[in-house]
DNA sequence: CTTATTTCTTAACTTTAGTCAACGTGCTGA
DNA sequence: TCAGCACGTTGACTAAAGTTAAGAAATAAG
């Protein structure tokens, strides 16, 4: 199970055996009902999780609506949230599935950035590649109409689409169920 | 001059005076004309920028269509976007006004980083603090509509109103110079 | 199994953005 | 100075998304 975080790791960066060994150290594996309130906002939180099994989504409330920002699924990375003065969450996050994690917090990763200096340096690294992932898919996002938008969620992640309900990818979209719903009927027709 | 480099990472971290020292040894200040592609896509460049003063565009091209997708002021740094297999750019960068910027690269980067090994931990703190700023702005900007994304963007970036041609900021937002130009008479309205 | 609740779809209507075209203005370079 | 070009605006039209409301379908709860 604790290979998948290497796996994971690996993708962006090589890992030795030893560090191998440190990262899997500095984890605690937790399982999680599916309903279950991670973190929640306006609370003192700064745990971080990696997804072993399951899906979490994040999102925060405005308006008295729920707004879905993010999909967690198997093998990635949910970073703690350490924002503001007070470290105060500024979202929820909600296991959507039954999950198994790898949970860890500031306190373990800065002992085991004392202890392994060169996870650190590996963490910078693979953060940098992260962070201009990011950029791209939000550059697609800005300059593409809901439809496109869609069509892309479809390819990029299709297996949400099974375990997500449409609402709540629609609102992930920026957009709402009922347009959601027209933009299905769209693509199936044909145009 | 170099102090506004100082003076930005402390936004986000302390930096005693060796470090200061260091980070600034690392850069090199250059100057560029209005007009200057600093980094042009496809071509290989990790380049890197701090702009000191001026302001730099950065787009890509998609069926003939420039799309801006950021702009870069006084006081802000342009990560090198090192990417894919050939590390080749996926953008350029262009200089909309006269430019002074701090320039580095990976090269002075890692030799910093051997040098100084703290400063290669604050930079992982710094960019993770950037990280979540960056997603709080792209989750706003999903549940926004054009008009909000342009209200916002005036409470953000005033300065750029002033500075950067209206059809380049319409594309900034994802939408039609047309319909920013509606968008801007309905406020002035009123509605 | 039945009821209740959530989720998704559909419809009618309003609002807004996209598209295409025309025009005015101001800047720039021959 | 004047022609050309880039930029912003406006208008007419089309297409799509938001809104409100209702009902069907699926899911969960008792």
């Amino acid at each position: 199970m604790e290979s998948e975080i290497i796996k994971y790791i690996s993708g962006y960066i090589p890992v030795s055996k030893e560090l191998e060994e440190a990262i899997v150290q500095s984890k605690f594996i937790k399982y999680f009902k599916k309903g279950t309130i991670l973190i929640e906002e306006g609370k003192l939180s700064a745990e971080c999780f990696f997804i072993l099994k399951g899906c979490v989504r994040r999102y925060y409330i405005k308006d008295g609506v729920e707004k879905t920002t993010e999909f967690y699924t198997e093998e990635q990375a949910i970073p703690s949230n350490v924002t503001g003065k007070n470290n105060a969450s500024n979202y929820f996050l909600e296991c959507i599935e039954d999950v198994i994690a790898a949970v860890s917090n500031p306190e373990l990763e800065a002992d085991m950035y004392r202890k392994f200096p060169d996870i650190e340096s590996l963490t910078r690294v693979m953060n940098e590649a992260i962070m201009v992932k990011y950029v791209e898919t939000f550059d697609e996002f800005k300059m593409a109409s809901p439809e496109e938008r869609y069509l892309n969620f479809l390819k990029t992640r299709p297996d949400l689409i099974q375990r997500v309900p449409q609402h709540q990818i629609a609102s992930y979209l920026g957009i709402q169920p009922e347009s959601l719903s027209r933009i299905r009927k769209r693509i199936i027709n044909n145009h």
